[in-house]
DNA sequence: TATGAATGAGTCTTCATTCAT
DNA sequence: AATGAATGAAGACTCATTCAT
């Protein structure tokens, strides 16, 4: 039966946004396969790297395409990315965290492509007088990426209910954290 | 003429956010100093992570303390916080990305107090009606770090203007991105 | 339709003498057949090594026996038996490089039986006045062979033409390659 | 006490070309250094095999202009030069059998500067009347450099004994293998 | 039978670490 | 005290080999 390269990167995304050193050993093992056969797949720790930052580029730009994200209402649609992404924070939390990553060349032009979507959706929103205009769109691109991937962290680690997350992620990006004066 | 730790902790955490991988001889480079030296210095990998890690958990501490954290309007106390972290952001960003780094159970230990004492915190703000009461405490501490650490990175990376953070940081994480209805 | 060993073997010798260290995957392409199946007609590396230097050592052996080596004029047989070699040089070249190949006892014996008769073909020749007694009949089938493995490989590195190597080869064996003084 | 590169080369031929397919841990330890030693001295297998090429066709250079091959008497050049070698056989049976040395473009042009000299010194001696006409002067430069390979063979598995090796091979390569009539 | 796919085994390589100066 | 040089230890990698079809 032919290994199913996705669910091998499935399972290195996870080893590997808990730990960055993670060795191809553990990486093999979460996968349910050999060393031998993981080097077949993927040709070099680099080369494993590389595929699941695509791979997780990948996801994240099919949320934005989900979503419809340069249609309809920004907020709305801004709830729905949220209730979409959380489910793959942890990659989230791998493109974080593997900084490095964009040494590659193609990755870099995938993750600023996705990064110019998400910069441009929140612009439009901003010119629909859905977001605030004082805070910059990169930033807020930056931010809402951000907190996804520390939503990604903290469930890996058990510090927040994945049943909670989108929500409080939600709540907290749009509304902030101070108490509106009634 | 005797070498720094300080500075080479500070060069260490510089390096490892940037890579949480980075090789000894690269840090030792940043720091100025021979591989040999480092090991001299910090006896071993681990012991240089721990080093690094126990830096900038007291110089967030060392924050906590000058704004006066237990004390005083919390929106204010919050503001002065920023100011006073930003500049450290990348030590923050170091905290972050290290997921294994607390496995040390002395480090852990400090972590958890410093992160109550935020919570704690952002609780008092809730009980004082500074803060939003639907979002649990925790999930506001662990917000705040994920924003702070990822102006680090993306300040490391040239995404975000040093001078601006601060102001950016604070108005979206107290006010929210979503445009208040007049 | 199945395979033929000899041909596998031919390949083989082919491939290894220009390459001693040649993988077995570049054999089989060579042979034309998958790695699996050269595995299961020789059970392993070794076992194609010993195959190969047996093959060899038979084409040799076949050789001295087609010239008739114990019998006859010895200077003849010698010009025939090169005109009857230097086809096969590339065996020769290999049976020459691959100096390990004779931990095998089998492989050995044979080896030494086939030196045995050309030495003996040698020193024969040395009692009819036919070869130069200065020289040990030990060291005139060395060196035959060492000429004889070295135009195999000058002919697969193109630097030697088939058609003109026996003539060369016998010329300098025989006759040397100083210029007699008439 | 630093290592001596030129030692470290020397007992890598002298394994190499016994068994070209040696571990570096057997090279290593014939060097009396450790294998992360080799590493650092020529990074990688490859790096150690160029070197060792580089070192032996150095080498032979070394004694073609000891010998002042492009003056004086061809005859007795030769003769110098074959004392002068033999010692050395052993490199040039490593460069002899390890034939895909020569992909590396740099080996490849000294080995054909070399063999260019050889060829030349050949063609002199033909036009001095020294040698015979007969036979391609590449082809003597071809067999003077087999047998020199064979003798390094020999004298490594103990057919040969080192002491009456250089007047062996001279007298063979100038005077052939054929009584001459009286 | 023949082979693509998977893996065990063992080498190559690179660190972190130590040693000698 | 500081470092270049050397190495032990362990991960990355690549074979030869086996398995399932």
């Amino acid at each position: 039966m032919a290994i199913d390269p996705d669910s091998v990167l499935k399972a290195a995304a996870d080893v590997l946004s808990r730990n960055p050193t993670a060795h191809l050993d553990e990486i093999a093992r979460a996968a349910g396969i050999s060393r031998a056969s993981l080097h077949r797949i993927f040709p070099g720790r680099e080369a494993l790297l590389q595929a699941v930052g695509m791979f997780a580029l990948r996801r994240y730009g099919d949320a934005l395409d989900a979503v419809r994200l340069e249609h309809g209402d920004t907020e709305q649609t801004l709830r729905r990315l949220v209730d979409r992404l959380v489910p793959d924070a942890a990659l989230c939390a791998f493109l974080a965290g593997e900084n490095q990553l964009y040494d590659d060349p193609e990755l870099l032009a995938l993750w600023d492509q996705q990064g110019d979507r998400v910069r441009a959706f929140f612009l439009r929103g901003q010119q629909e007088g859905r977001f605030r205009i004082e805070l910059p769109a990169g930033w807020l691109a930056e931010a809402f990426f951000d907190l996804l991937a520390g939503v990604g962290w903290a469930i890996q680690d058990g510090r927040l209910a994945p049943r909670d997350s989108a929500h409080a992620l939600i709540e907290l990006f749009l509304g902030g954290a101070a108490r509106r004066p009634d």
